[in-house]
DNA sequence: ACAAGTGTACTATGCCGCTTGTTACACCAA
DNA sequence: TTGGTGTAACAAGCGGCATAGTACACTTGT
């Protein structure tokens, strides 16, 4: 089965999707580091898309550094980089500014968009405490 | 003269960088409610882009009720409507939902994040602010 | 009445990305 | 050898984006 679930959704490409949808499965742990990705015709069967499609999504992955390929085994989830956070702001600075101005649009407080994304993060973050207790 | 700035980037449609950069410079204050907004064929000679293209951006931000038409006029910045805030978390789920994974990838914190939105949104309001204070 | 400005609609064209389709190659394991 | 893995290349269809040109109904200022 593949570990993740996937919502299609218009206007968005699909490999975006599919490859965002395995990043949460990564960060929420549900995909922990070592633990194999499916094969590319595995994806292309179970969720009903190209084998090219499938193919553009273990490529991003990997050059994010999240897949490990293994030629003629296939592709592995890979040990988080060491954190290095000397931009931050620099990097996802546009997201949070959409972010920040759909907001305001619809006459949301600072107070209010803290807490949603105080709650999204909370939402993934449990099963990912669950998965370091049970691998020390 | 225009009264926004704009920074073309790849990969994302013209007319959505326009319209949000106009977005941007409403709730900032930049554009108060009641000022005139540039005509089609302004737009269209300022920021050296086809007319359609600018029809196409004054369309979109009518729909969302951001600016008002006066035929033969021209168009006005909308009053905000007022605040229905009874869904919040599900309109910008997917938006929150898409930085906080990026956030996770890149090893920050809860808190790096929150500090990085409450920056973003400053950097917005004392404009705004200040707008409110010059008109009672 | 006229000219100039406004938003809006329509058709057409060229370009580029997405997705699917097909075929092929190099690698590894049972 | 057989079957599974990732990877590459090419083609085709589809749709969105941006441009181009033309036209119409409307209002304002002269």
């Amino acid at each position: 089965m593949i570990p993740f679930r996937l919502v299609l959704q218009p206007g968005i490409p699909l490999h975006e999707q599919v490859a965002f949808a395995a990043k949460k499965a990564m960060m929420s742990g549900r995909l922990r580091p070592g633990e194999p990705f499916p094969s590319v015709r595995t994806l292309s069967r179970e969720l009903k898309i190209h084998v090219n499609t499938a193919q553009r999504v273990v490529a991003a992955l990997t050059q994010e550094g999240l897949l490990e390929v293994r030629p003629g085994i296939g592709t592995v989830v890979c040990q988080p980089a060491p954190a290095r956070r000397y931009d931050r702001g620099r990097v996802l600075g546009p997201e949070v500014d959409q972010l920040v101005v759909e907001a305001m649009k619809m006459g949301l407080t600072l107070e209010d968009l803290q807490e949603t994304v105080e709650e999204r993060w909370r939402r993934l973050q449990p099963e990912r405490a669950a998965a370091k207790a049970n691998q020390p």
